[in-house]
DNA sequence: ACCACCATGTAACAGGTTACATGATTAA
DNA sequence: TTAATCATGTAACCTGTTACATGGTGGT
């Protein structure tokens, strides 16, 4: 029977891989990504690795700093790195996202047509910012490893398909709204 | 100053300004788009009429049955329109998912790589998968409104995005595996 | 005989956020 | 002098899930 752990610790644990961290460096680390795939907030992060600590999947060790906070160091231990490896080997979950401006879109019969063209704007001008974020990172992360690079394809290929639905969403209602118009 | 309602509360509201509805009625209204963009428990959906009648949003009245269980019908209310309404208007919150399947390829080097493979697999599979369905109802769902067809598409441009983008990830990863292999 | 539909809810739990609180050091 | 970095945490709150509980009706 393998031991259960949430996304979360897993990211964590994941990390903690990579050597002795602190909470602090483990939000840096997760932030890094650009928080493309899995970002807590920090205050999760605090509460999260005790809790880690408890159920036996790391251990902590206070540094004793001066000039600057105390800080305490979480390392993996076997039982840790197996939860993790246990975690990883399950077949990953795939689910459709709930999309908020799915939502309004699905009652945009109760919203003046410009507030919901201008809507969709938003959305294809978020999606292409982080499109150009995503290119704009090439030696940096994406040599680094065959995986990181797939993440970031990943959002690439994602940013793609909002911006393309959002330009065919917007050119639709467009035509509705100057058809009903003139 | 506006009334804050949550996506689930806009999600009910929208749905009961087509009329006069029962928690079952709505969640089956809400799964009735295969949960495509918003499909909260039922338990959800119970928790939060009560809630909304609180806050003046919709009222109820029970209905006796002869035969069957009970039921409550929720009419929304003036306030609950307005409500509803300014959430809708309110521009959409954009941002991209925690997709649980990156979190196991960032750590793909923890990971037999023929484990990670299949992992792939699954989620274009499932992607496939998704894509007919959605393919799968022209008359029905879709010519019906713009605005459910335009959902439809939205699912359909997402699910094209992840079947891309799992299938460039199996070639590069079984490339590699086979190089380290041979 | 069994299953699906109708219909509402409770209980226990998991996972997550924002805002608040503290406080020294260092670089612009 | 203003802001960022380092560093940890608490408190209040919100959102959501699964499992449990009940029980008649109508179709195969």
């Amino acid at each position: 029977m393998g031991v259960k752990i949430s996304a979360t610790d897993a990211a964590l644990l994941g990390l903690l891989t990579r050597g002795e961290l602190s909470g602090y460096d483990l939000q840096r680390a997760a932030d890094a990504n650009g928080g493309l795939f899995w970002a807590p907030a920090k205050s999760r992060i605090y509460a999260v690795l005790p809790q880690l600590v408890a159920r036996g999947f790391a251990t902590s060790r206070e540094v004793v700093q001066t000039g600057r906070p105390n800080k305490q160091l979480y390392r993996l231990t076997k039982a840790g790195r197996a939860a993790l490896q246990t975690w990883l080997e399950e077949p990953p979950v795939f689910e459709p996202e709930r999309v908020p401006i799915l939502l309004k879109l699905y009652f945009g019969d109760l919203l003046d047509p410009e507030i919901l063209i201008e809507h969709i704007r938003v959305v294809r001008a978020e999606a292409t910012s982080l499109k150009r974020r995503l290119e704009a990172q090439p030696a940096e992360v994406r040599a680094e490893s065959v995986f990181a690079d797939l993440t970031v394809r990943h959002g690439l290929e994602w940013a793609r398909a909002m911006i393309r639905w959002a330009a065919s969403a917007e050119q639709e209602l467009t035509a509705r709204l100057g058809a009903t118009h003139v």
